[in-house]
RNA sequence: CGGGGCAUAGCGCAGCCUGGUAGCGCACCUGCUUUGGGAGCAGGUGGUCGCAGGUUCAAAUCCUGCUGCCCCGACCA
C-alpha cells in the first residue's frame, strides 16, 4: 500500500485525555478515534491489526474443530429473564424497547442465544461433541469505561461454546480449548500467563484466565517461580483481611514448590466449564442413547480488541509501538528519501515495493511528499518491524539500507539478499 | 454512584480574574526556497467559544441550570 493513499491519521501530540501508554499510542498511530465514552472508531491501520488478531484466533479455532457462526448483537430480553441473569447482570446489560415495545438488550455475552439456538439445532447426541464460535461485537455498559479500548463498552470478542454428552466430554473439550488458547497466544507473540480464576457472572465450576503481563494491568496475578501454580490474586486464600497481596511476593508458594511472584496482568482470555447451568435453566435437551440429556457446556472468550491494546502495553518504547511480527499492520515500510533529487529513487522504491509484494510481504511505501524525518517518526510510532530506506546515498552502491525497529542504526544488504534478510528477521 | 478535574479550529493550548471585533503552535491548502531525523518564508482554509437560560448597551469572560468527557474510588467478563 502507498502511504499517499492511506488515511493514516497519525498525530504528533498525545491527546489530553489518554492516560495509559497504549491508549496514547493507539491514537497517535492512527489506530482508533473515540466516539463516546468507551466507544471507538477503528481507522484503517487499527482495523488491519484487529483483523490480524481475528485471523490468528480463527485459524487455531478451526484447527481445533470449532465451527464459526454469527449471532445477533440485539437479543430478546426475555431470554435473559428465562436464564435469570437479567437481574444478576444488572445495569451492565443495556436494555431497550423496540417500536412494538418489546424488550431487547445488547448482547454482553451469548450463552442465552447459543443455548436457545442449539435447542433447534442439536437434536441427537451423535452430533456431539461440538464447539461453535463467533467473532463479534459485544456491548457491556461499564460503570466506568477507561484506558481506551482496554475497558470499553463496545468491544470485539471471540466467544466459543462447547456441548458435550457428559462431564468427561466437557473435560476433553475444555482441555482442547485450553491448548488452542495456548497456541493462539504463542502465535500472537505475547508474554502471558494462565491462571486459576473466579467464574463470576458467567457461572460454572472451573475457570482459567489468560493474562498478558503488563504493569498497567488491572489484575494482580500470583504464580510460583518453580511450579505450574498460578492464580488470580483475588482468589488467594492465604491473604488476611486487609492484607496487601504484594506482601506475599517472595513467600513460599501455597503448593509448596518455589516462591510466589506477583505481577500485574491484562485479562485477554477466559475459559469456563459451565456444566449444565444454561442447558438446564433454558431447557436445552438432546436425544441421548436412551433418554434426553442436558448437555455439558463450556464457554471460551478472547478479547480481540483488548489484545491490540495489551500488545502495545507490552511492546513499546519512547518512539512508539513495537509490533510483534504477527500483529504488525505492515511488515516492512519503505521510506523514500527526497525523491525529487533523482528520479532513480522512486524507480528503485517501485521495484522493491513490487518485489516485496511478489514475496507476500506486506509493505507500506511512504511516498508522501514529506521530509525524511517526518516519515521516520511516523513509521516508528506505527511500529513497522523493518524500514527499508531508499535515498540518494545508496543509489550508486547498489546496496539497500534496512533498519529494524529496535536497532539504532541501519544495515546494508545487497539487492539479492533483501528478501532473505527481511524474512529471517 | 461518591470525590476531583476539564470543555475555545482536526490535535495541543492561551484568553476568563478585571465583560468591549476569536488568538497561538502543530496539522491542512497555495507558492517559493529547502530536504538522511518532526524545515523556513509568504499567503490561505477552518470556530454557533459544550448546551440552555439570566444579568448587561455589550458575554468565551459574570450568574443559574444542564450535558458530555477524563482521573481516583466502589464495581466488573
Amino acid at each position: 500500500m502507498k502511504a499517499s493513499q492511506l488515511i493514516l491519521g497519525t498525530q504528533r501530540e498525545n491527546p489530553a485525555d489518554a492516560e495509559i501508554i497504549s491508549h496514547q499510542l493507539m491514537i497517535r498511530a492512527g489506530l482508533v478515534r473515540q466516539v463516546s465514552s468507551g466507544i471507538y472508531n477503528w481507522l484503517p491501520l487499527g482495523k488491519k491489526i484487529l483483523q490480524k488478531v481475528e485471523n490468528i484466533i480463527r485459524k487455531e479455532m478451526d484447527v481445533a474443530g470449532g465451527q464459526e457462526i454469527l449471532m445477533p448483537m440485539v437479543q430478546p430480553a426475555s431470554l435473559w429473564e428465562d436464564s435469570g441473569r437479567i437481574d444478576q447482570y444488572g445495569q451492565e446489560l443495556l436494555v431497550f424497547l423496540d417500536r412494538h415495545e418489546n424488550k431487547f438488550c445488547l448482547g454482553p455475552t451469548h450463552e442465552e442465544i447459543i443455548t436457545d439456538l442449539c435447542k433447534n439445532l442439536l437434536t441427537s447426541y451423535k452430533q456431539l461433541p461440538v464447539t461453535l464460535y463467533q467473532i463479534q461485537t459485544k456491548f457491556r455498559d461499564e460503570i466506568r469505561p477507561r484506558f481506551g479500548v482496554m475497558r470499553s463498552r463496545e468491544f470485539l470478542m471471540k466467544d466459543a461454546y462447547s456441548f458435550d454428552l457428559d462431564k468427561d466430554g466437557l473435560d476433553r473439550s475444555y482441555a482442547i480449548m485450553k491448548e488452542t488458547y495456548i497456541k493462539i497466544f504463542d502465535n500472537l507473540g505475547l508474554d502471558y500467563r494462565v491462571v486459576k480464576a473466579d467464574s463470576g457472572a458467567i457461572g460454572g465450576s472451573d475457570s482459567e484466565e489468560f493474562h498478558v503481563l503488563a504493569d498497567s494491568g488491572e489484575d494482580l496475578l500470583a504464580f510460583s517461580d518453580k511450579s505450574e501454580y498460578a492464580i488470580n490474586a483475588e482468589l488467594l486464600t492465604e491473604l488476611q483481611e486487609g492484607q496487601d497481596a504484594y506482601s506475599l511476593d517472595g513467600k513460599p508458594s501455597p503448593d509448596g514448590k518455589g516462591l510466589l511472584r506477583l505481577k500485574k496482568g491484562i485479562e485477554v482470555g477466559h475459559i469456563f466449564k459451565l456444566g449444565k447451568k444454561y442447558s438446564q435453566t433454558l431447557n436445552l435437551r438432546i436425544q441421548g442413547e436412551n433418554s434426553d440429556i442436558h448437555p455439558e457446556m463450556g464457554c471460551y472468550g478472547i478479547g480481540a480488541s483488548r489484545i491490540v491494546a495489551a500488545a502495545i502495553e507490552q511492546n513499546h518504547d519512547e518512539k512508539g509501538i513495537i509490533w510483534p511480527k504477527a500483529l504488525a499492520p505492515f511488515e516492512v515500510a519503505i521510506v523514500e528519501v527526497n525523491p525529487k533529487k533523482k528520479e532513480e529513487i522512486s524507480i528503485q522504491c517501485s521495484d522493491i515495493y513490487n518485489l516485496l509484494k511478489e514475496n507476500d510481504i506486506e509493505v507500506l511505501w511512504d511516498d508522501r511528499e514529506k521530509r525524511p524525518g517526518v516519515k521516520f517518526h511516523d513509521m516508528e510510532v506505527i511500529g513497522t518491524p523493518i524500514t527499508v530506506i531508499i535515498g540518494e546515498r545508496t543509489l550508486e552502491t547498489g546496496e539497500i539500507e534496512i533498519k529494524k525497529r529496535l536497532d539504532e542504526k541501519p544495515q546494508l544488504v545487497s539487492h539479492q539478499d533483501l528478501i532473505s534478510a527481511i524474512k529471517t528477521n
